[in-house]
DNA sequence: GCTTGATAGTTATGTATCATAACAATAATC
DNA sequence: GATTATTGTTATGATACATAACTATCAAGC
């Protein structure tokens, strides 16, 4: 009545959920882009801001926070790390924003992670040899939905 | 020197990334399957636990999480609420290890879940048309490290 | 002017997921 | 019988995310 279970390699339900599959690649994949990062001190959300802020001088919290899918309540702690580690500057701008810039140090630290991350995602795109990754990526976007904060 | 930025639509330097990408994708989904599951007062997690334990009655706390990629010790407080709902009962095995099964509110719980997951993933499918879902499923695997706990 | 509304930044707080390290009890092996 | 591996557990911390409420500024309208 029962199936034996234990012992026997068990049935997974979820592998042929999307769903899943997402989470448990995305998992992977952070969790090794972590790993690549301890040397530089940041953390994954703290790299991506880094590279926003590198791509877009002078902009603010809010916009990162939107392009991100971030809420604003949760820059304030980041931005804040990003400060005190000296990478990041804000200049106030018309008094209700500051505009964002990086440092000396934050543009090396920058590069450095920008650099790191291209060999992260190369290690993976060495793995999908044969697939389509463009296709991949062209999929991935429909999925995302944008937050309305 | 600086581009304007502010105001202006932000470049977006992360775009490319296959690990951001699926980052995003995910949370979109989970954020979704978080909301379909609310009405049934289990989380995400919780249904995915559901759903082993269904296809494997049985089975142990050490099983799921190896399966899943959980750490054992995360299991407790999941098995504990589940428990606690009465959900799941555990049995005493060997003296070591309890099986795991679902109680008669477990199974129609599971069933409740698993059709909403079923319509949950539809809906992203039909997002979907056009695209190879059976090889979008397939990159994913490849993505997917087993975890060494 | 002054009021209304939108936005930026912040504070406080709660929750979920994941990680590590250590421990007790049991089982398996030699 | 001693060693080793495994299961379940406790305690603890980090991270990412959410909500709600507050202040300060700006933009428009009357």
């Amino acid at each position: 009545m029962d199936t034996p279970a234990s012992s026997a390699p068990l049935a997974d339900p979820m592998a042929h959920r999307l769903g899943y599959l997402l989470r448990r690649a995305s998992s992977t994949m952070m969790a090794d882009l972590g790993g690549a990062l301890t040397p530089f001190g940041v953390s994954p959300v703290e790299a991506t801001v880094l590279a926003v802020i590198g791509a877009n001088p002078g902009c603010t919290q809010s916009d990162i926070a939107r392009l991100l899918g971030i809420k604003r309540a949760n820059m304030v702690p980041i931005i804040a790390r990003l400060g005190a580690e000296g990478l990041v500057e804000k200049t106030p701008m018309n008094g209700r924003s500051s505009a964002l810039r990086l440092t000396a140090a934050g543009e090396s630290s920058h590069r450095a992670v920008e650099e790191t991350m291209d060999r992260h995602e190369a290690r993976f795109e060495a793995m999908l040899a044969g697939h389509d990754i463009a296709e991949l990526r062209a999929t991935l976007m429909l999925i995302i939905q944008p937050q309305e904060d």
